[in-house]
DNA sequence: CCAGACGTTGTT
DNA sequence: GTCTGG
DNA sequence: CCAGACGTTGTT
DNA sequence: GTCTGG
């Protein structure tokens, strides 16, 4: 799945370049962005332009009576994502991307600590996750833009880590795709697939990321020593 | 018809 | 809002 | 995802 | 165990 990533790469005009993000929206560096959290992403106006904004993490539908669905709506699975009446809607007219450059997975150990990895591309470069928007009504004024992270089946490169991984867009090309209204959802959908093999990098990092209010360079420190997975007792 | 869910992951 | 289950 | 709470009454 | 908050 995917409940926590970073957006840690500095050079903050690249990523306005890359990703049409405009020149006001605030691109802080994040090392541990945990659901709930404003991340920065790009969303298609009725007109058809992409735009930067910053939605919520952990999708609220418009029906939802309290915010807080938001944070069991975090992730939204592929293979159902055209069913759920939670997304359907969404899918159709509200796609998006969210900007990253690496998420975290951890990996269940028998007799250790789970294990936290950073998952990147292979190349460190910034990319975008697929992902869908909703804006909710609450009581008095309060309106709240909120996005969800789909995921799929883990590759091969992740299997020993976890099974399922967020969709990452393979380039620019899949990105105008899944943003554009034109796309019809069963061709939007085709886009939903694992990162290939080759183009995924893995590193095992320490365990200051567990806590979802650090949010610090360290996040991406290597595991101590040790930290690897031991040879099984058995 | 009304009531209640609407989500994912991992673990038992 | 829309779908499912009763 | 992980961490941390999981409660009520009455008083400030 | 399950829910909430980050």
């Amino acid at each position: 799945m995917c409940g926590r990533y970073s957006l840690a790469t500095p050079a903050q005009n690249d990523l306005r370049a890359r990703f049409a993000l405009g020149e006001s929206l605030e691109i802080r560096r994040r090392f541990n962005v945990a659901p709930g959290d404003d991340v920065v992403a790009v969303t298609t106006s009725k007109e058809g332009v992409a735009r930067g904004e910053l939605l919520r993490w952990g999708l609220v539908p418009h029906w939802a009576k309290d915010a807080r669905t938001g944070f069991k709506m975090i992730n939204a699975r592929a293979e159902t994502v055209d069913e759920k009446p939670a997304y359907r809607g969404a899918l159709a007219t509200r796609r998006c991307l969210i900007v990253a450059d690496g998420f975290y997975e951890w990996q269940r150990r028998e007799g250790a600590p789970k294990l936290p990895w950073h998952v990147t591309r292979a190349d460190g470069a910034p990319f975008a996750f697929a992902g869908l928007w909703a804006i909710w009504h609450g009581p008095a004024e309060q309106v709240l833009r909120t996005c969800t992270i789909i995921t799929t089946q883990a590759n091969a490169r992740l299997a020993d880590v976890h099974d399922r991984m967020p969709v990452i867009l393979r380039d620019q090309g899949e990105e105008e795709a899944w943003l554009d209204h034109a796309t019809p959802v069963p061709v939007a959908l085709e886009l939903l697939r694992p990162l290939p093999d080759e183009l995924t990098g893995r590193r095992a990092v320490g365990p200051a990321v567990n806590d979802a209010r650090h949010d610090e360079p360290d996040c991406l420190d290597d595991a101590p020593a040790g930290g690897e997975p031991a040879p099984s007792l058995f």
